[in-house]
DNA sequence: CGGTGCCTTTTTGTCATACCAAAATTACTC
DNA sequence: GAGTAATTTTGGTATGACAAAAAGGCACCG
């Protein structure tokens, strides 16, 4: 954003007043400007980076930290809220903050909030559906073309799984999700099942309002089996087409219970 | 003052003088919910959402947030700074906080302090680069199956004004993205624009740090070239694979500038 | 009449302190 | 050693204060 200086007051009395902690000076060269939390989130991040501070572990008390770094508590507090908005503590009501290891699970959820409010008019869960139909496109054209034997290894335990569920409408809705899982985890890239995971959570609200039926469960399953099996046989062109079917079916469905007219 | 209410669960019953205001009743486990800022970021939110607060428009000041809403300051900042990390208002260090519109690009660039983050170390950068090359794929099949007399269009424009800079390298690297950037629009589904803009400011450091040249520039234009030829052409493998090619060599490129192995 | 710099008023950033209730910890009982 | 009660920490909130920056007003000047 703008940068702009902000020489924050530090108060002259306070009781340590040392020379070398806290003081703040204004870098001329970056004119990146900060609050004074900033220093103490920084600090904080380098300590999670190198380790100091490690997974699922408490970050000091509040107490602990205004005196180590000099500062009210009212900037630490602010720090730590900081870095609860950037994903990397996890502060729960009124517990101890834990550090949060950085992936890219962490990203979504921190984004979901704000995707679930663009989600409010149909078009924004239009948009976001679309979205993940382009993607399953290109990762069923990927499958078919490069999935390895462990790749189809999974795949064909999901189907089976989703296929054991067809009586059971939660677990198909589980198993459903996991068939699609797998799809995404065949990239090897972290950043796809992080997507899945967000795709799934925020598309939840409205897939969980549907009706379901073991005869929908059925059809759901083997237009699963028929994407499965354009993989097996290398048929990109295939697995994408019957893809596109199986989700634009599932969008007729939810437009329908949702009364829009997309 | 006035309000003195725990906004916790509590198991007591001993919540006779509180008022019904905000309590909060989950007993559910996991997610635990609720401090007094909430109700003051809802009331905002809403606030934005209905357009009593428009874009671009100052926040009221603390104190009279804290008039209104009969909290304290320390709540009422709290509130401010939890809608700033949420992205629907823009806070700079000691201006008044400005409303700020919601939408996808909104998303990514909060996001992007976290990315960034992962892109640390260069798997974070080859994966986020991967991605990119996946979406940019889709993108093109779908150009060359369904582009339509604009698209096209814009694309020869885009074409032509990357070829006119070839001659100048930061021209040429701004048309450079120009032209993907009409990919993402294609879709006509605003969050592939708004992905395309956090992965070119996402992976513009090391974009910018490397060397470039009126040949590298002209590769890369008849790279481009090709992919529209392709799509002109309706021959999504064509595009798909020219695609791939370009960006493949990109990505030599930066590995062999970075002196990465991957 | 409009511009321009000074002065006053707001407003924000920060600090300090205090209190309470919930969590964490310890002490204690069985 | 497990379970429970007492105690200590700790987080959430309230309040008040103050410096510095922004915003607004006002007089002065061209």
């Amino acid at each position: 954003m703008v940068r702009r200086s902000t020489p924050a007051a530090m108060t002259t009395e306070s009781k340590v007043e040392n020379g070398a902690t806290r003081t703040r000076q204004r870098r001329d060269d970056a004119p990146a400007e900060r609050r004074a939390a900033d220093p103490i989130v920084a600090a904080i991040e380098q300590r999670i980076a190198d380790g100091v501070l490690k997974d699922s572990v408490p970050l000091p008390s509040e107490r602990l930290l205004m005196e180590e770094f000099n500062a009210s508590r009212t900037v630490v507090r602010e720090a730590i809220t900081a870095l609860s908005n950037r994903g990397l503590i996890e502060c729960r009501p009124r517990f101890r903050p834990i550090v949060r290891r950085l992936g890219y699970e962490t990203i979504i959820d921190t984004t979901g909030p704000v995707i679930r409010k663009l989600l409010n008019d149909s078009q924004g869960v239009k948009n976001l559906y679309d979205a993940r139909v382009f993607i399953e496109r290109g990762l069923v054209r990927d499958a078919a073309l490069s999935a390895g034997k462990e790749d189809i290894q999974a795949l064909k335990a999901a189907l089976q799984a989703n296929k054991e569920a067809i009586g059971d409408s939660e677990a198909f809705y589980q198993t459903d999700i996991g068939f699609h899982r797998v799809l995404y985890a065949i990239t090897r890239n972290p950043i796809f099942p992080a997507v899945h995971e967000g795709f799934t959570s925020w598309l939840a609200p409205q897939w969980e309002k549907m009706l379901r039926s073991p005869e929908r469960n059925e059809n759901n399953f083997l237009a699963h089996q028929r994407i499965y099996t354009a993989i097996l046989e290398r048929d990109p062109d295939t697995a994408e087409a019957e893809l596109c079917k199986h989700l634009k079916a599932a969008w007729a469905h939810v437009s329908v219970t949702f009364n829009w007219d997309d």
